[in-house]
DNA sequence: TAGATTGTTAATCGATTAACAATC
DNA sequence: TAGATTGTTAATCGATTAACAATC
């Protein structure tokens, strides 16, 4: 194997699907998630106007993200059919058909990950996790075996599996990410902390907190700044 | 209290600090972690040629970022020292003086948060968290006490606590939130599945699994798609 | 019908990149 | 000195918004 690496922190070079932008793509699931609320309360139809309110974002931008997702059209006057938009979105999003994944360490974030029952609603399902400890390898959590992570590479080669899932520490990061890729995995879900080099044929998110906190931190910061400047607490 | 109430993604009304923008201020940390590595490898300066080519970012774009950071600058056709950038990202990130936080639901995700040594590189300190199950209330998790939710307005205003973080699940984030903007927090960090509506005052950083999960699919399915028109896996 | 709302094309805005002068 | 690299101003690119015709 002959790879270019480099790390990519998520700028893929990976082509984007036909032309719906990054950021509308990490708008979707928020739509995703309203129109369920509004479809539990009983609503038939909804408007992006509504829609872009609630989401506070233009009905333009709404619309034109929806355009992506929609196979039939809304209806001028009326808007969407919410049940047709949650259908088209779950479509789009990938969420309506189950893609099997690893893990890989089975610490208390891999754990935490195992047992989180929710991603059958976003199309993931962890199949099995890997780690180097004597203490977790063939133990189960939340039904799912823990192997040692030499028999990674077979596993996913046998299962097919082209999705893995990071929760080591840092620093074993980088050599866990390089055996998933030679096993064949070409998307990883990093939760790491830390900068990995994939090939560029390789899709990667790393779910940095780091990088939350920091944009948090900030806005905290100018807040508490402006703050000082008036009222210092909100507790009348 | 009268709050001009709507959901914000991440859009916040909040200004940003002087001209950074969010997209440069999430790659920081980015920086910060390549070069505390580049660091305890023995390296003094670095080039803004270098880092981008390793971070895949242009050249331009990280010399940009980083003049939002520099207090000293860089020295022509040596570059930065490294120490000095290091310290200067660590202040531009508020990730030198640690700031006091609480946590709302001891869950398996509330645990692991709470167990998380790493927050301290980040200047964050989770100090108490809150929960409305019996069993948990007056456990300790990771030497941190865990109380009723009830008494999470008092102890944030006595404590001058200003950021709080959500791991409850997506049906009691809201009112979770309310509780804490009533008790004066200021900055949100929310993990549960849920569309909340802050007042603009707040800031609102969303750690949504499914947007991601949303890109990253999207990306593994257009790389599928393009293997099927080649061969079919990188295991030669 | 009148008016709300859709869908799309053109304009604007913001972030990234290119160009280039300054400098060690 | 020559050349690598910085820092900054101008150009480009992409995403969001404005404008507006179509339509139920």
């Amino acid at each position: 194997m002959d790879f270019d690496k480099s790390y990519s922190g998520e700028k893929a070079s990976v082509p984007q699907k036909s032309g719906i932008s990054r950021a509308a793509m990490q708008r979707m699931p928020g739509y995703l998630r309203y129109l369920k609320e509004k479809s539990k309360d009983g609503k038939e139809y909804i408007s992006s106007v509504a829609i872009a309110e609630y989401m506070k974002l233009s009905a333009i931008c709404v619309k034109k993200d929806l355009s992506f997702a929609t196979s039939s059209s809304g209806k001028p006057k009326v808007g969407f059919n919410i049940k047709d938009l949650i259908n088209d979105l779950e479509k789009l999003l990938g969420f309506d058909n189950i893609t099997d994944a690893i893990l890989v360490g089975a610490g208390q974030l891999g754990k935490t990950l195992l047992s989180y029952t929710g991603f059958s609603n976003y199309g993931l399902n962890i199949v099995a996790a890997f780690d180097k400890s004597p203490v977790l390898i063939n133990t189960k959590i939340n039904g799912k075996s823990v192997y040692d992570l030499d028999e990674m590479e077979s596993f996913v080669k046998r299962n097919n599996i082209y999705l893995g899932v990071i929760t080591v520490p840092g620093q074993f990061a980088q050599d866990v990410c390089d055996h998933m890729v030679k096993a064949g995995i070409k998307a990883i879900w990093n939760f790491a902390p830390a900068n990995l080099v994939v090939p560029s044929s390789i899709a990667l998110k790393n779910e940095d907190m780091a990088a939350s906190l920091a944009v948090l931190s900030n806005k905290l910061k100018e807040i508490m700044k402006n703050d000082k400047k008036g009222n210092k607490r909100n507790d009348e």
